[in-house]
DNA sequence: GGAATATATTTCGATATCGAAACATTAGAC
DNA sequence: GTCTAATGTTTCGATATCGAAATATATTCC
């Protein structure tokens, strides 16, 4: 029964593939998200909502939700413990008044302005183990599943 | 100062890489962890030390931190609560008293031998969209990068 | 223009997750 | 053999994270 056999190797291929994308994943995590933390007291969540809106500019919260890939009320909390910190200000959108829209006070952007760089650079030094060409193709093969996959 | 262009390529190149292959790995892990959770009540970690101790058979604590890949704290908190759900049991080591074994109850193995396979299943449906070739590339530099960085 | 529907955010309750400190036990030094 | 250092686990306090329900506002449909 050739197609039972062929299923099974499939399986294996996509389950070891997908652990070594897993796993790879998490090692680069590992190096980056830490220091944020140590070094600036960010959470990757409060990091990744700084360095979205230091991008774009001024967000609302659903646009935050998109962009960092996190559910409206995990957006919530993330923003609430931001302004707490005083590191980014909420203000409501006149034109509609759902709508609270997300901006990084002075503070703020100090932080993001110091922080970037040391991250963009780690991130950099990371990868590095690996050719140009071989980026490329990791790109290229992670852009054809995400967007097989997520569209 | 072509240095500092170079720098500036390179910082490109490496993080559009790390964002697609972090986009590419959470739109994997959006197919395939709700159904678990909705279907059996199992979290991503729930399902992962189940999976670990159904593969490698009893294991302590301390292991599973590794398999896994969190905290010891974390795992404490994991085993309790699959423990509440009669999943697993824990025992003591008689051999070191620090030691806590955790293992399979009839209902986890139960559980796990029936959701295995469908998730199995759905990742490898997932990483069909991909051809053979592109899988085993993928993994290639997956592990390269991974074991540089981690060991 | 008022009722029904849709959308943006918050609240709530549960689990995950971490690091530091506490605790229990073992292993090593002497 | 006892004191000390190391190791495995738990506890604690903080943040993240989700989905469902609640709330506030906008839009649509007669």
């Amino acid at each position: 029964m050739p197609t039972h056999y062929k299923g099974k190797t499939d399986e294996v291929l996509a389950l070891n593939t997908f652990i070594k994308l897993a796993r790879s994943f998490n090692a680069v995590q590992v190096q980056i998200i830490p220091p944020l933390q140590k070094d600036y007291g960010l959470t990757e969540s409060q990091f990744a909502v700084l360095e979205a809106i230091h991008h774009l500019g001024p967000l609302s919260q659903g646009q935050l939700c998109q962009k960092i890939l996190r559910s409206g009320s995990n957006v919530t909390t993330v923003v609430d413990n931001l302004e707490r910190d005083k590191l980014v200000r909420r203000e409501r959108d006149e034109a509609d008044r759902r709508v609270q829209i997300v901006q990084l006070t002075e503070r703020g952007r100090a932080l993001v302005t110091t922080v970037l760089p040391l991250h963009v650079s780690r991130i950099t030094s990371l990868m590095s183990t690996l050719t140009k060409d071989e980026q490329r193709e990791l790109g290229r093969i992670c852009r054809k599943l995400g967007t097989a996959i997520a569209g």
